[in-house]
RNA sequence: GGGCGAAUGGCGGAAUUGGUAGACGCGCACGACUCAAAAUCGUGUUUCGCAAGAAGUGAGAGUUCGAUUCUCUCUUCGCCCA
């Protein structure tokens, strides 16, 4: 009896469109169930989903399947990250409107998220570009204002000429724009600020209960943060009237016997008493060509600009040191000033070469003796303090750093203090296609609050990007506004978009309330996200500034008390796909290439020219390597789809996408559909016998995808389902019923459900299954095997099994083990000194 | 330069956290069906060896009756921060 094929366009659509008009998703509050907050990263509508889209929201859609069938109100929604900047761009080459591109994308992909079979609730939709969501930010941004958490000041930023903005620095990526790719230029700018510093500590100390994120991001957010503990240290000046005293930052106060010279920022205020200098102006310009970043600064060559101060080192009133103003000191860092210890810091020595400076060693290595010295390299690794008079002999740096900071405190010259790395989140962006600041100035630049009753501050539409610049700047009526009958000009900056996402998740649990951007009770039933899903991208920035905000928005509300949003935090890996270039070393698209023997490739159109075929590398549109999943749904299907996705890889790691891969998942798809059609065949055959082994299998199956499921292990999942099948191929192999066949079988179809949704519930209908679909019980008692393969080791080395009584005793193995003379080869010449028993597991004979 | 992680067949990867290494899949080989091919099904597939057997989880040591798993040293690769 052949069956038909599986017509995967015809079920699929079925479903889809099934689960579409019964609400199957829909959400909503119920007391009487615990409930599960499922997020996946919201897209960028770019156009049109990409592999990464579908492995990121199929692992989301399983669990979200799965905590349902298990009994939990699941929330997993979906939305539209879709302010930002390739929208304007491709409005700009389009001549079209930001809105019009951005919307018809987004149409295209929710289409598309449709056709994979996601158990998404629709209602709960976003967008963040459109005025329902934005106006809600715009209040929120208000309410951080006025609790202190929003600010404004000048202050140098990075600038990216190409694509006209300021960057934050983590969207600095080894001195380039993190989008456009070019060098970055410092400008100083008036911007807005959100004060994320305030939560510095709060947002490092709370990383510890955030058991179910992976470490590496916990990590990376630690170092990020930076926090260290150092010294503030008053340096008397002589040569000047004006300047008496210079405060400096520093995470080495032991080092200051090693004091040789004292380096200033070209910002720092002290600078203006040497602005009017040429020499000075040439020296600053010349600064400024060196990067921000800390790398380029360490790479840069060191040079300095040399003051006619003199710096008295507090330890020791007689040490005088020159004074310089020097490239690798930033503002940013402490307090722009720094003191130099040539002999233990790199960045140090190099200047002090330069600029032959004294290298005073005042730290060696523990087994080298007091006479150590410095010379072709500074010393900075741990070690003993020596040359330093009351210092001398402390550990560096266990020892050392305390002692010397209490010694400056208790002589009154400096103070302890703590330094974090991590800086106020700047967030003005010179762009349109991004959320208005509310914000106006009037004639005398003093900042005015939008009242509440004006918002949303609305984008003008028909604006004309091919400006240079911010393109809001020249929307001279929507610019100038009245206030209080004041004349004002309004903000024209827009809000940096990673603040569109940093609480879009909040927004999902309300978003059908117009009023308020969330209702608090809201919060309270499905807040915390309980697991979070996306690229490891984000890690820093997305993950830190929705961490900050959900801090922010709670400061002085008494209704909210959570802190951290996400409770579980996964980090699939990325989409990979072989590379190909052709001879003229140009890079060509996999659907261009063909091969025979899986080795040579060559062109489609031209099959005489050869293709190299290179590494597999993450997807991307530069390398042409990228597979459209449309149509993969479209060839195979969405089962298939999301059958290979989770396949060959954990979930966490990078995995391949092949030819041979998705091919392989579409033809299980369809043996796995004429199973279910065979088996609805024999069912229908009468029988009384029981085939037991059918029932402890599907427990063993049950049980093992069910602990799979709750710890991410969806390969895992998908090897078992391999074995399913071929158990249940082989027990219909007879073409015999048994009377537990279709109802063990109906199980089979549930645990399969969260990875092939479609068909799982097309054969469950088939079978005119009435149940429900909760996850099905697991019967321990049907766990435990009766009888089991014993291994029986000689000196640790495997040389048999035996099959033997689940609850069987040392003495009657060893008896049934000599019975049946299973290793007398081993012994017969050798002594048994002793034998190791592992009860359920294994003997080992140990022999001489 | 610092931090973290990884290394298992031709390939992707399993191994109940110290107890039968290589599950499952891909690829490959052989066979069946076919005039033939594709598709499908079956068998095999760590290495060496005809075999009995031996070796084997990046390299080297250690702990242990027993190590892919724990400890130390080294090598290579990846990611993050510089």
């Amino acid at each position: 009896m052949k069956s038909e094929r599986y017509n995967f366009k015809i079920i699929e659509k079925k479903w889809q469109k099934f689960w579409e008009e019964n609400k199957t998703f829909k959400s909503e509050i119920d007391n009487t169930k615990p409930k599960f907050y499922c997020l996946e990263m919201f897209p960028y509508p770019s156009g049109k989903i990409h592999m990464g889209h579908v492995r990121n929201y199929t692992i989301g859609d399983v669990l979200s399947r799965f905590k349902t069938q298990k009994g939990f109100n699941v929330l997993h929604p979906m939305g539209w990250d879709s302010f930002g900047m390739p929208a304007e761009n491709a409005a700009k080459q389009n001549n079209l409107n930001p809105k019009d591109w951005t919307e018809s994308n987004i149409k295209t992909m929710k289409s598309q998220l449709k056709q994979l079979g996601l158990s998404i609730d629709w209602d709960r939709e976003i967008s963040t570009c459109s005025e329902e969501y934005y106006k809600h930010q715009q209040k929120i941004f208000l309410d951080l204002y006025d609790k202190g958490l929003v600010y404004r000041k000048e202050s140098y930023v990075n600038w990216d000429p190409v694509d006209q903005t300021v960057l934050a620095n983590e969207q600095v990526i080894d001195g380039k724009g993190w989008r456009s790719g070019s060098p970055v230029e410092r400008k100083k700018l008036n911007q807005w600020f959100f004060k994320i510093s305030h939560f510095s500590e709060d947002l490092l100390e709370e990383l510890k209960n955030l058991n179910n994120w992976p470490d590496k991001v916990k990590t990376m957010q630690k170092n990020w943060i930076g926090k260290s503990y150092g010294c503030e240290i008053n340096f008397k000046i002589e040569g000047s009237n004006e300047i008496k005293e210079i405060k400096c930052y520093t995470t080495r106060p032991d080092t200051i016997f090693g004091f040789s010279f004292l380096a200033l920022s070209v910002d720092h205020p002290l600078a203006e008493f040497y602005s009017n200098k040429l020499e000075f102006q040439n020296f600053k310009k010349e600064c400024s060509v060196t990067g921000t970043t800390e790398e380029s600064i360490a790479q840069a060559p060191k040079i300095g600009f040399k003051t006619d101060l003199l710096a008295i080192n507090p330890m020791d009133p007689n040490k005088k040191v020159p004074v310089y103003f020097a490239n690798f000191v930033l503002m940013d860092y402490g307090l722009g000033a720094v003191f130099g210890c040539p002999a233990h810091d790199q960045r140090d020595f190099d200047f002090a070469k330069k600029y032959n400076l004294e290298i005073k060693t005042v730290v060696k290595p523990k087994d080298e003796g007091d006479n150590f010295k410095v010379t072709d390299e500074p010393f900075v690794g741990p070690g003993v303090i020596i040359n330093s008079e009351f210092l001398n002999g402390s550990k560096v740096p266990e020892q050392s750093i305390n002692k010397a900071i209490d010694i400056l405190e208790s002589k009154n010259l400096g103070k302890k203090k703590v330094n974090y790395r991590l800086k106020d989140w700047g967030i003005s962006r010179q762009r349109y296609w991004g959320c208005p600041i509310p914000i106006a100035y009037d004639e005398n630049n003093k900042i005015i609050k939008i009242p509440l009753k004006d918002l949303p501050v609305k984008l003008p539409e028909n604006v004309n990007l091919n400006v240079s610049g911010n393109p809001l700047d020249s929307q001279n009526e929507w610019k100038n506004i009245t206030l209080n009958g004041k004349k004002c000009k309004r903000e024209t900056d827009t809000l940096d978009t990673f603040v569109d996402s940093s609480w879009y998740f909040l927004r999902f649990c309300s978003s059908q309330n117009n009023l308020v951007p969330f209702d608090e009770k809201d919060l309270d039933y499905w807040m915390p996200v309980d697991q979070y899903i996306g690229g490891v991208e984000h890690a820093i920035l997305h993950l830190l500034y929705s961490r900050f905000f959900m801090r922010a928005i709670g400061l002085n509300n008494n209704l909210i008390e959570l802190k951290e949003p996400f409770q579980g935090l996964f980090t699939q890996g990325m989409v990979c796909h072989k590379t190909f270039k052709d001879e003229e070393n140009n890079w060509v698209s996999p659907d261009e290439v063909v091969t025979e023997n899986g080795k040579d490739y060559f062109l489609k159109n031209n099959p005489n020219k050869k293709i190299t075929v290179g590494p597999s590398e993450s997807m991307s549109k530069s390398k042409r390597n990228t597979i459209n999943p449309q149509n993969i749904i479209n060839d195979y299907g969405a089962d298939a789809a999301r059958f290979f996705i989770l396949a060959d890889s954990p979930p966490e790691r990078d995995i391949q996408w092949s030819e041979e891969g998705i091919t392989s998942s579409y033809k299980f798809i369809q043996k796995l559909w004429s199973l279910c059609e065979e088996i609805n065949e024999i069912t229908k055959i009468k029988s009384d016998e029981e085939n037991i082994q059918i029932t402890i299998f599907t427990n063993q199956s049950i049980n093992k995808i069910n602990q799979a499921l709750e710890k991410f292990r969806y390969n895992i999942i998908i090897a078992s389902y391999h074995e399913i099948y071929s158990f249940f191929k082989s027990v219909i192999e007879t073409k015999k019923n048994y009377i537990n066949l279709k109802n063990n079988f109906e199980k089979i179809m549930l645990i399969m459900m969260p990875v092939l949704p479609h068909l799982s519930n097309e054969c469950l209908k088939k079978f005119n299954y009435k149940g429900k679909f909760d996850w099905p019980e697991v019967n321990k008692d049907l766990l435990i095997k009766d009888s089991f393969e014993i291994v029986i080791q000689v000196n640790g080395k495997k040389r048999n099994t035996l099959l033997v009584d689940k609850d069987i005793g040392e003495t009657e193995l060893i008896e049934q083990i000599k019975n049946k003379k299973l290793i007398d080869k081993y012994l017969k010449d050798n002594e048994l000194v002793k034998t190791i028993f592992v009860k359920k597991r294994l003997i080992n004979y140990i022999i001489k």
